[in-house]
Order: C-alpha cells, then sequence, then structure tokens
DNA sequence: TTGAAAGCGGTACCAG
DNA sequence: CTGGTACCGCTTTCAA
C-alpha cells in the first residue's frame, strides 16, 4: 500500500494534523515537532495523495493551458513560458500548498469548439487553480455563450481565468475573466501593410487564417485599414482564407497569383502560411523578394529560420506567457485588461515594386 | 456552491449510490431510474468532482506526458498524437469512468532532470492513470536510479508507464514500465552516414546534441559504425557537441569549418541543428549542397520548410505518439518493447564531393 | 434493481 | 503549540 500521512504521523508520533500543519507550513508548529515529522516523511518516502488533498480543501494545484496547436511553436512558445512562470509565484505571501508546486498541463484542442468544451468541463471536474486560454478564440455566437458559461462556472467553483493573446470577453461573459492579455494583432497588421504601400505597393494579396477566428478577423481588418487609410481600393478577390498552415499558404499563393499576376505582394496572416506562400510563389518563378515581397506574422524562429529575410510583425510570445503564467498564480488586478504591443520588425522580404 | 452527486440524487429522487452506477455505466440500472437520472444531471448542469472521485476510486483519469521541449514540434507532434489517441480506446470493455474522457497533460521538463523527477512526483501526487515519457533520457546513474524508483512507485500506485522515442530500462528499473517504442536512431544514423560515405565523402563533421541525451549518443554511435564498417578513420575533431537547437548548429558549423577547411559534409544530430549548420556555412560563402553536404534528423515539417532539400531519417513522430496514447490506455503486452524503425529520406541536400 | 453506510486521505475547526 | 474529529464528494460492498 502506498504511505499516507496517518503513518508519518504515527511514525513521527503526532497526530495527522500536525503532518498537516508541517507539510503545508502555515500553521505554528514546534521546531523538533517539525524536524520530526519531516524526518518521518522522507524515511517513509511519502507522496501528499492529491486528490484527497483537493478534496478536502476544495481546490487543487493544477493549472490547464489550453493551445490551439500544441505542434506549433507559437502556442509552444506561450504555454512553455506560462509553465515556467508558474513555480515563481509574484506574491511570495501565497499561501503554500505542498511545495507551492503548480502541475501546469497543456491541453490541446486542435482549433476544435468541441474539444475546447471538453477540456474546460475536464478542468472543472479536477477544481482546476487556474486555466490559461491562449490564441485566437473561435468566433460563433453560440460556442462564445457556452464557453462564457463554461468560465462563469469555472471561476465560480474558485479557478482563476486567464486569457493570453486572446481579444477580452465583452459583457457578462468578462464577469469571471481574472486577467487578459490581447495581443494588439490590429494594429500589427496594420502598421505591416502601411509599410508596404509606404513602398509602393498597391496591389497586395492577402492569404487569411481561418474566418472564424478572432485572430484572423482582427489582422485582416488591420490590413484594410491601412488600404484604406491611404487611399487603396480594397479588391475582396484578393483575400483567400485557409488554414494557419503552410499547405494552405502555398495554395493560396498559387490561386492569387494565377488570379491576379499584376501582384507585387503578398502579406500572409501568419509565419507558417508565408512560409508556404513563398514555396508556392517559387513554384511560379518567381523570386522574392525580387519579384514578389512577402510577410509575415508572429516572428517564430523556426519561420525566420527558414526565410531569415522574412518581414513580420513581433509578438512577444514568450513574454506574454511568462506574465500570463504570473496572473494565473493571482497577481495581477482581477478584471485587467493588457494589450500587448505588436512590433514590426522589418527584413528584406520586401521591396518596392518595379 | 457547486452541485454535487447528492443534490443530483435528490432531484431524481433515487440515492446517490444509484446516480453513481448510472454516471459511471459499470452496473445494472433501470433504464427508466438511468433516464431519470441523466435527466437530472443535465438539468442542473452537474460535473463531477475529480478529486472526491479519484480519492474514493484510487485512480485518476489524468495522463501525464513529459516532453523535453514544447516549443519543439519533435514533441508536439508526439504529444499530439498521444493525446488524440487516449481518448479512443482500443479495448472498449475498459471500465469508463465518467466519460471515459482521459484529461491528458503535457508537462514540459525543459530537458532539465530536477524537473523531470518533480513532474513525476506531481503526478505521482495526483495518482495519474498513465505517464508518457517521451524523446531521449538523461544519461546519468543517479538521474536513472531516481527516475526508476519513481516510476516503480507509480507503477506499485497503479500508474501505467510508457517510453516513446526513449530507450527501454535495463535491469531492474524495466520492471514497471508498460510499454516501450523505442526509436531505432543507431540505424537510422548509420544508414544516413552510409549514403554519404556511398558518394564518396570520407571528411564528414558531425554535430552532436548534449552529451547525456540517449538519443545523442545512439546517434553517434550509428554514424561512427558506419564509418568503421567502411574502413574510414574516425576523427574525433570532427565531433562537436551542444544543444538541439539552431545556434549550436551555426556555431558548430563556423567551428568545424575553420578548423577542417577540407570537409565535404556535415552530419547533424537533428533538423533544427541541420538548420543552424546550413545558415553556418551559408555565412562562410559556402553554397549547399554544391560546395557541402548537409544532412538533419527527424525530418520535421518545420525544417523542410526551411531546406525542402534536406536529406534526413524519417521517424515516424504522429504514428509513436498515436501508439503511445494507446498503450497508455491499456493497449498491448505489458512489458512490451516495440522498436520504431527510422527511414532514411535522401533529398537533394546531399551530393558527391568533387 | 436499489438503498444504506463505511470508508478513501487530507484539512481545518475547536478544544485543551 | 498540539490533538481530536467532523466533514469534503464519491465509490463500493452489503443488505434489502
Amino acid at each position: 500500500m502506498t504511505v499516507t500521512l496517518a503513518d508519518v504521523a504515527a511514525h513521527a508520533r503526532v497526530s495527522p494534523a500536525t503532518v498537516s500543519r508541517v507539510l503545508n507550513g502555515n500553521y505554528p508548529v514546534a521546531a523538533a515537532t517539525r524536524e520530526r515529522v519531516l524526518r518521518a516523511v522522507s524515511e517513509l518516502d511519502y507522496v501528499v495523495n492529491g486528490p484527497a488533498s483537493a478534496l478536502a480543501a476544495a481546490t487543487s494545484d493544477l493549472v490547464g493551458i489550453l493551445v490551439n496547436d500544441i505542434a506549433d511553436p507559437f502556442f509552444g512558445i506561450m504555454a512553455g513560458a506560462a509553465q515556467a512562470h508558474l513555480n515563481a509565484p509574484a506574491d511570495p505571501s501565497a499561501p503554500v500548498r505542498t511545495n507551492g508546486e503548480r502541475l501546469a498541463v497543456v491541453c490541446n484542442t486542435g482549433g476544435s469548439p468541441a474539444r475546447e468544451l471538453t477540456y474546460l468541463t475536464l478542468l472543472q471536474r479536477q477544481r482546476a487553480a487556474a486555466v490559461i486560454l491562449t490564441g485566437g478564440a473561435i468566433e460563433d455566437d453560440e460556442h462564445s455563450a457556452a464557453v462564457a458559461a463554461k468560465l462563469a462556472r469555472l471561476a465560480e467553483a474558485g479557478t482563476r481565468i486567464v486569457l493570453c493573446g486572446r481579444p477580452a470577453l465583452s459583457g457578462p461573459g468578462a464577469g469571471p475573466v481574472h486577467a487578459t492579455l490581447s495581443f494588439d494583432n490590429r494594429a500589427g497588421a496594420r502598421r505591416l501593410t502601411e509599410h508596404l504601400l509606404g513602398l509602393g505597393h498597391t496591389r497586395i494579396g492577402y492569404v487569411a487564417g481561418p474566418a472564424e477566428r478572432t485572430t484572423t478577423r482582427h489582422r485582416l481588418e488591420g490590413h484594410r485599414d491601412a488600404l484604406s487609410a491611404a487611399g487603396v481600393a480594397h479588391d475582396p478577390a484578393l483575400v483567400l482564407h485557409g488554414s494557419y498552415d503552410r499547405a494552405s499558404g502555398r495554395a493560396a499563393a498559387a490561386q492569387l497569383l494565377s488570379a491576379a499576376p499584376d501582384l507585387t505582394a503578398i502579406v500572409a496572416a501568419n509565419d507558417t502560411i508565408a512560409l508556404g506562400v513563398c514555396a508556392g510563389a517559387r513554384e511560379r518563378g518567381l523570386r522574392i523578394p525580387e519579384d514578389l515581397s512577402v510577410t509575415g506574422f508572429d516572428d517564430l524562429p523556426s519561420a525566420t529560420d527558414a526565410v531569415p529575410a522574412l518581414t513580420t510583425v513581433r509578438l512577444p510570445l514568450y513574454e506574454a506567457g511568462a506574465r500570463a503564467g504570473a496572473l494565473a498564480t493571482g497577481a495581477g488586478v482581477p478584471g485587467g485588461v493588457e494589450v500587448v504591443p505588436a512590433e514590426l520588425v522589418v527584413r528584406g522580404s520586401t521591396k518596392a515594386p518595379l
């Protein structure tokens, strides 16, 4: 059988209550007693029973991090940063459970609304201490309502909700959210297109992400804002939607370039798409940037490795993830919304059109 | 307050025991009663209390997946696959808890021995149903012993242990492991170097991973095996160790090429390093593969995007992850060891030396 | 087929 | 400062 707290108590010749107090360090215990208990713990190789502890205390040390695609470094970087900063509490006076160690768990929704809800239920079932939702949200009234309802239930049960790289919930759904870190996707996208316009480009293709995502919409809106501010007519035929992957970018490039051979630039909604666009363009014999300017978004190392000259918009993913981790441990003002700036990084992948 | 099973029982006018039986579906219950209970559940929006359930049943539905680097798609692909196949049990007769849904959680060790142990303890504390350890293991007697001991304790408590992309434990530590999927890194590396030798290369540099990793050692051994089989003298000065990242590859390439300008090929221990090697070589004005052949390992899409012509060794990461997920749910023969083949993928990044 | 009740392993309140 | 002891919410015999 596994060792229980009662075993430790017997071994140390104290009451279970005392052992619990020593372990949680939230109550005065005589140094000698404490010593004895700790020795018993290590002698018996005792490990707290998480479920029992969570049941009794009505909270657990589990923190869920929801990501849309675990194979995408965009999420990996944020999740890793969050995880790393969960165990370095901003507030040292915070009550310490067992070791103060939180079990950060990454849940891969694959972008599926159903799985997003399933994971939230699973985390609710585990009475998670916090939930961090990362990346763009799905824009669908029914789904949004369901998520908002779930989040409300979670918050009710004491789970702290943090949004990272996702726009703040509006209306009644915003209540339960402890903190929001939203990326300034719109401004970033606007700056990117302004940069192209500044170089003289006017025929610009745009390869967007999935239609029902907030990131997709915001980045596209930024692009359009820049166009209309410059008085350039917006041609809907130059915008193609797809998924956030390379294949989508390749296909879109092929389609755009054959439909509109006069394009001088293509804006991709993210770096992975941009890589595909470059591939698609090269397959048509175009050189980048001599014949076609291409831009990305997110500034992922994996993309700039492939195309070091890629002009992109840099989102501070690591910093945002780290901040989200800290917020999940209780830092920050409840209900706070922080906008994370998106910085234009100009490299060689854009040049003035002929 | 949150809704409890007792509330559901009252609402459905049955005993808590009956509600439990309905929810777990592992006991005969009259259809009418069952109906009534299910309606009560949905009317009250009841969600099982995981900790309480785990405490009473002495098992949980949590599955931990340990990875060395969550920002690396190598692990992302395996983890995502495992997660996806955890909820499609191979054995339909397996006892179904709550919904049969397991909470797959990805734990990022960052390659740190201490964090690996910490996570194992955390999972032990949660009474995890299974633990999947992915990727190369750290080769250090003390650490290995500690991990083996931990795994033994976990197995004792009913946690199923699966190794994925990690060599089988030998000796007494092998006991608790339910299944092992080991990549045939050595054979893959051997084939890769044989390919280069076949082209006529004899001065071959090698950029290895961290010294204390099994993957590092096995791949390097495969390389050396090929060299000695071909009667090519092994020059230790041509082997450099570093971490599994791009920077390490770039630096190593610079160092190798200045120390041994007569190199005609460089073998990188994985794709990320290969990317760095290409970058480093190009910085010295070398063209690939005209002036220098470069090979990778793992065949990650993110790498072949960057260098589509990269000759690599393909490991079926998704398939292996999926299999590991199935094994974690109980499939397969206890104690089984499966060797996953590594397939050489020849592309344009290698050519015969002048 | 269903109900009653004894735990599962900790926590935290109340005494002492 | 320490011990005794009701729970926490669910599972699972044992009876009915």
